[in-house]
RNA sequence: GGCGCCGUAGCCAAGUGGUAAGGCAGAGGUCUGCAAAACCUCCAUCCCCGGUUCGAAUCCGGGCGGCGCCUCCA
């Protein structure tokens, strides 16, 4: 398995360091809003490495999102409603599980909430960590990170000092800071906001101070296997986290970091709540598309490209699935066959392409070009009545392995499981329509179909009788 | 101003030194009552200019264009 890292912006061999499990933590979502379909083709990515750890690399995996749910915006946008904070954040993550569910993310093994006490606990004791290290100071009732104590610091956003103290847009309201590197670990908070003391004095975690402690606490001593998250979050979230770890526990944090890059607008704008151009899943399934193609469109570009939504692109992800599914259904209906010269060997070959590519930085485009090269010999096999039952089984079980990582199939059958109407009716009319074949009477026949394609219903004869399938 | 990524056919997109995967759309053909699906055929020399090399989309240099990060952000 070979895997890009940030750290050394190379792609470097993986193997897990301890056991066969590889440990992972993705950084989540904060739950304010309900997350778009940028926040999601990062967490799509990270659910293809995922299953590509599992079923193609045959390791075990640990997997850590968090949910931050506390932070300026959700204690701000919570008072608006007048709901609690943890009321309110949970009704965010109720949406996001139902997002990911439509996506067929595989659930990670732990989904922490940085206001669990046990999690709370574990940030306060590592800025303690922290501050018997001497790397912490107090300003205005607030903990900050010196980063003058950390040598190290800057390895992974490769910015240097002068860069970032330089640029044009630091804010230079924030002078409680020694450093305008200096970042916040734990924040003193105003009357009426939510507060904890569990030992380093009353306040809120910083931003970046969950991850790194969940990380440890749920995944155990660092450094942990790979680290996730979005482009954006490198500098300054996951170069902090990095300080906030290695400063607290003397040992490297993470042995890879996987960034997934931006979805952009159809203009070629970061989409993003800040700038207000999002799309959510819900949004996009109100156009008719459905969740299977939106899945597929957001791994049909390899992750570290950015990749441009549009209209047209996902319309062509419907088309490109319903390709794969045709093929997936006339296997179904494979009846004779003489059988097919060299066909399992083919299979094995393609099987194997497929695999290499996903082993090669989780190249899923190429993945798919191995798909459609076998798919399209399946359906002249099929042509040719060449294709015995027993190989249909067996390129059935093909396209599920590759499945097993895609992940697309599963939800489209999932989503087509019952007709758009009654069976009973669609028999009726189905036979009716045979029937009228049957007599040469085209003109009713040809009435059916368009009535049933109004309906969503699109029919298909061939000389094995005549087909139904979704629109 | 600093750092970085990207630029492949009408659209989307792999490939990163050995002579351009795949998908969508389009054209022609086969099959079909028709339609659809499927199959076959056709459809690019890789932004531009130099350089290195027997050989470059792939490496180097210089342009042009797009995007991101340096501030909350997936």
């Amino acid at each position: 398995m070979r895997l890009y890292n940030t750290l050394s912006r190379q792609e470097e061999d993986f193997v897990p360091s301890r056991d066969l499990t590889v440990r992972m933590y993705a950084c989540g979502l904060t739950v304010y809003a309900r997350g778009h379909i940028g926040n999601f083709r990062t967490f799509v990515a990270v659910d293809l490495l995922r299953r590509t750890l599992r079923h193609v690399a045959g390791f075990a995996v640990h997997h850590v999102t968090n949910f931050t749910d506390v932070d300026d915006k959700t204690i701000n946008e919570s008072h608006k409603a007048g709901v609690p904070l943890r009321d309110y954040t949970s009704r965010y993550i109720d949406a996001f599980r139902e997002d990911a569910a439509a996506l067929g993310l595989e659930p990670p093994e732990d989904t922490p909430r940085a206001t669990d006490p046990g999690n709370l606990q574990a940030m306060s004791d590592m800025i303690a960590a922290l501050g018997q290290r001497g790397h912490t100071y107090r300003s205005d009732g607030s903990i900050y990170f010196r980063i003058s104590t950390l040598p190290a610091y800057g390895q992974l956003a490769r910015l240097d000092h002068a860069g970032i103290v330089s640029g044009a847009r630091i804010d230079s309201d924030k002078y409680e800071k020694e450093d305008a590197r200096d970042f916040v670990l734990w924040k003193a908070t105003p009357p009426g906001e939510p507060s904890w003391d569990l030992g380093v004095g009353p306040g809120r975690p910083g931003w970046h101070i969950e991850c790194s402690a969940m990380a440890l606490r749920l995944l155990g001593p660092g450094p942990i296997d790979i680290h996730c998250g979005g482009v954006d979050l490198i500098f300054p979230h996951h170069e902090n986290e990095i300080a906030q770890a290695e400063g607290a526990t003397g040992t490297p944090f993470s042995r890879f970091w996987f960034h997934v890059e931006h979805l952009l607008m159809d203009d070629g704008e970061k989409m993003s709540k800040s700038l207000g151009n999002v799309f959510t899943i819900r949004d996009i399934l109100e156009q008719g598309y459905r969740a299977s193609a939106l899945r597929y469109l957001l791994i049909s570009v390899h992750y570290r490209k950015q990749l441009r939504f549009s209209w047209a692109t996902m319309q062509q992800a419907e088309e490109a699935l319903r390709r794969i599914m045709d093929c997936v259904g006339r296997l179904g209906r494979v009846t004779d066959g003489s059988g097919t010269a060299g066909w399992e060997a083919r299979l094995i070959a393609a099987r194997d392409d497929f695999r290499q590519k996903l082993s090669a930085d989780v190249n899923v485009p190429g993945a798919l070009g191995a798909v459609f090269e076998l798919l399209r010999e399946a359906n002249a096999a099929i042509d040719a009545s060449t294709l015995s039952r027993e190989e249909a089984d067996a390129t059935l079980a093909f396209f599920d392995g590759c499945d097993e990582v895609l992940g697309v199939l599963v939800l489209r059958r999932a989503e087509e499981a019952a007709p758009p109407i009654p069976q009973a009716e669609l028999d009726d009319l189905l036979a009716a329509r045979i029937e009228a074949r049957r007599m040469r009477n085209f003109a009713e026949a040809d009435r059916i179909r368009t009535a049933l394609e109004s309906r969503g219903i699109v029919l298909e004869d061939s000389a094995a009788g005549t087909i139904w399938k979704r629109k």
